[in-house]
DNA sequence: GGCACTTGTTGTACCGAGTCCAGAAAGGGT
DNA sequence: ACCCTTTCTGGACTCGGTACAACAAGTGCC
């Protein structure tokens, strides 16, 4: 119960204590009265209504009926209502390395990883799809940092097993690819309703990166 | 006051409330008691014995014989005590980005700028010289995060300045290089002693970067 | 129906970061 | 002496997050 979080992937995806149905002998002790969307749901509201830092986890609680510590039976901290949709995706990274083809060198797979990741990102992902509430709220921001860390290490991992090179250029390439995946979601999401798919504008920031690499990375 | 800090540049560097020595007048007013040294020691001494997180801005103040409201007087949150030496050196970018030679093209600035920055870090920047102390603390992490987005954010506005582009590349571009040289900056940190000089390592790690999106981003 | 068992919910107490503020201390200038 | 400016103090307060013991509500078994 402690995870430090910091280089886990987002944790406390699952649907707390129990994960809900579907799990092992599956139906036994008190049923859960309320649901990871309701909390969402009332969540959603106060932040349009009041914005993201202005909005209690009291206030949440209070309309979604429940008490205030329900809410962390749910969510382990209030920053993760940001991430709901986009957790699971996330969480698949490592998953998704792995089956990254073995013909691929270090750096076209972490390129291949990340637009098979962008492909199943759902079309609203995020609480915030008026990212005005994230943009606007250092708070919010800091809720962001976890799943970048994330997702770094999980692509430092990948490339320093993939290519044998032991000074700065796999974290390096690990990073800067980091950066560009969530440039061109932010981007994404910034462009509001009449966006294309995810993929293309992760495809179009991360392919110079990873070209640039390409050569730096001998494979294994 | 409020400085929601997001894309500011780690404002409240400056020595708290009057700015100590050298601003205007001057010498009025009841003089400082505590100082910026006196705090940061008492902190480091107290992160070495029990680490950050364990470590309360009570206990700081405390043993800078200080009240606790004191301590915020000179910094505005406990992370900032782990970028003491570092956020000088990073508030200067936006200046060093103006002064990027005209010459050189958006990519070609963006390495020269952060390879002038790297330049002049102090050899032991920060209070986390023994990086375990933030790397194991998600909070500590967290300190980070806003002096990550300034960068960022100095970045992109030089690059859309300088290229004319307006699709997701400039803002890519400003990520993947913000990623890159952070990469290398933690890479020379962990390094210890026996390190070499900073501007080497973020050469070798934005470089590559800066080549990649030389071609994409032509002269506006 | 009654019993154990499991799991979710509640309420409360607690901690630490950060904000706010009124009032006291410590100077300088006149 | 008396103002003026600035810092320091101490306390009250908000909010996120943790811990825990008591209670509620089901299932399965006898």
């Amino acid at each position: 119960m402690k995870a430090t979080r910091i280089g886990g992937g987002s944790e406390a995806t699952g649907t707390g204590p129990g994960m809900g149905a579907g799990t092992g002998t599956g139906t036994t002790g008190r049923p859960r009265r309320s649901s990871r969307e309701t909390l969402q749901d009332a969540a959603t509201e106060l932040f349009l209504e009041q914005g993201y830092e202005r909005t209690t986890i009291d206030e949440i609680a209070r309309r979604s009926g429940v008490a205030r510590g329900t809410f962390f039976n749910y969510f382990s901290a209030k920053g993760d209502l940001l991430w709901a949709e986009a957790d699971p995706v996330l969480d698949r990274l490592p998953a998704v390395l792995a089956a990254v083809p073995p013909e691929l060198g270090a750096a076209e797979g972490v390129r291949w990883a990340l637009l098979e990741l962008a492909g199943g990102m759902p079309a609203a992902p995020v609480a915030l799809v008026e990212r005005d509430i994230i943009g606007a709220s250092a708070d919010a921001a800091a809720s962001g940092l976890p799943r970048l860390l994330a997702v770094h290490t999980a692509l430092r991992r990948f490339v320093t097993s993939r290519a044998s090179r032991r000074d700065g250029i796999p974290a390096a390439f690990a990073a800067a690819a980091t950066g560009a995946a969530i440039a061109a979601a932010a981007g994404w999401l910034d462009a509001g309703s009449g966006r294309g798919a995810l993929r293309d504008a992760v495809d179009i920031a991360v392919t110079p990166v990873a070209a640039a690499f390409a050569p730096l990375l001998p494979r294994a």
